[in-house]
DNA sequence: CTCCATGGTTTCTAAATGAAACTATATTGC
DNA sequence: GCAATATAGTTTCATTTAGAAACCATGGAG
């Protein structure tokens, strides 16, 4: 098996694309928490939109990553979980937003030394 | 200072924006080798087009995790290196495309079990 | 004098995103 | 009984973004 994400066609590709993902990686750090219903991500993730949400919760769902429960309550109870699978990703993930946190500083520091230089 | 990605106002955001991209993960895999001219990187990268490698290495350049470097040779070279911060970040970056490679089938088997079921 | 290679920018179309409104069900409050 | 609220979505539409392909400028090789 020669898998290579730096070929196009490589199905590896499809999974970086899906991972490679500001929303991917904001979700499934909040699920490696705890598993979480539908609006209290929404409103943990600020700033996104029912649809994307919605979306990339089915595209995480099909890949095997998180798994959603129904709950017969009423109003309906949806919950969403990290797999086994997806639990094999966090702490992948949850590196980039930590490299995000500690060197945000740095990185607004070139921006302006850049926009000063041009 | 409380940065935390999940603020949408939060500079975090912006920095996740840009490495939680399929293209921006490439780029500085290959650039974590060695330094790389720019058509050579567009050869290696298969798929990317001209206009988006020059866009994102403009804004991995702008966000001082690359470095640009031209020399009057004929025709012109322009060679991108990784910068120090930008080190710090590629084995958080290599440990995502590599889990795509390693945990393909595992998500390629989920996706067809996913879409039988539905 | 045309072709190729360099490193881009420009143009145009197609796909994805985001904000906001809409759907449906059922409980609570007045 | 009627409006408001909570659940979890879908739909619609305007704006952004991405990708494919063409174009630009330079200069050496054939």
């Amino acid at each position: 098996m020669e898998y290579d994400v730096y070929v196009q066609a490589c199905p590896t590709r499809l999974v970086l694309d899906r991972l490679a993902d500001k929303w991917a990686v904001l979700v499934l750090g909040k699920l490696d928490e705890k598993p979480v219903r539908f609006n209290q991500l929404r409103r943990e993730i600020d700033g996104i939109s029912q649809k994307v949400l919605s979306q990339i919760l089915k595209k995480l769902e099909r890949d095997g990553l998180v798994s959603r429960s129904v709950f017969a309550t009423v109003p309906v109870t949806v919950e969403y979980a990290i797999t086994p699978l997806g639990r094999t990703l966090t702490s992948t993930v949850a590196a980039l937003t930590r490299w995000a946190e500690d060197n945000i500083e740095a990185v607004l520091e070139a921006q302006q030394k850049y926009d000063r230089s041009a």
